[in-house]
DNA sequence: CTAAATCGACTACATTTGTAATCGAAGAGT
DNA sequence: ACTCTTCGATTACAAATGTAGTCGATTTAG
């Protein structure tokens, strides 16, 4: 269920978040640029990720189309809580404080986080 | 400088953050309890960080004291970072949406963090 | 002074990850 | 029917990681 996802094949996730099903070419043809990488890597990442469980396949003709088992929600908070729980006790708060000592945030993100806040609250 | 710090390794740089310098002994110490760890294994993490420039050593004696030369607040910011460009396109505000979509903010963060945003702004 | 404990250095080894090549079966073109 | 292309499957292989054992020098206890 729960195995851990590794950089690369997350980045094979994240095409197939955007858009699925995909063939492993199609697939390959999303991540040439970005990554540089081969078909045969992103089917070895392919078959990693359905070893793990993070995918599906149905088959259609003679090839496998790829769709996510795994949700993108799912992923997103396992790993922010990995974070934050490594990093931060658990608690959000530190993490929101340390980027802003960091000046990571601007005005704009403060406004955004604070307007989502105040609709949290009602 | 910046080579990756792995997770077993991030527990050692967890002990020394808190305590430094101390020996390798000590720093086992620390860790047989809460990571199962032996002497051996905490030295071999030692190791691999002093290689990786993120530990410094003196010699007392017969033996090496270890202190971080990473600071904590490096690390923090980096992975920090790394997740948020990872997983929300470097934008913080998506973590916190995404948090609040998964209840994982009591309204105890959600006070803590309106008032750390208000700091900011003055 | 000799035996035991201790240290850092070196070695070990399975697993995961990044990155791919090759192979055999099936399909497509001619 | 025969060859070229295309798939998935299998195999490869170095680097990083988790987890430790062994060795030679030294220090310390007795």
């Amino acid at each position: 269920m729960s195995e851990r996802i590794s950089d690369a094949e997350h980045m094979v996730m994240e095409v197939l978040w955007q858009e699925a099903p995909m063939t492993a070419t199609e697939v390959a043809e999303r991540l040439a640029d970005r990554q540089g990488w081969t078909l045969t890597t992103v089917k070895t990442l392919l078959s990693r990720l359905l070893a793990k469980g993070a995918l599906a396949t149905e088959t259609e003709g003679r090839k496998f189309i790829y769709r996510p088992l795994m949700a993108r929600t799912d992923y997103v908070a396992r790993e922010s809580r990995r974070l934050v729980d490594r990093l931060f006790g658990g608690k959000l708060s530190p993490l929101v404080a340390h980027l802003a000592g960091q000046e990571a945030l601007s005005a704009e993100d403060i406004a955004e986080i604070e307007a989502l806040l105040k609709e949290l609250k009602s």
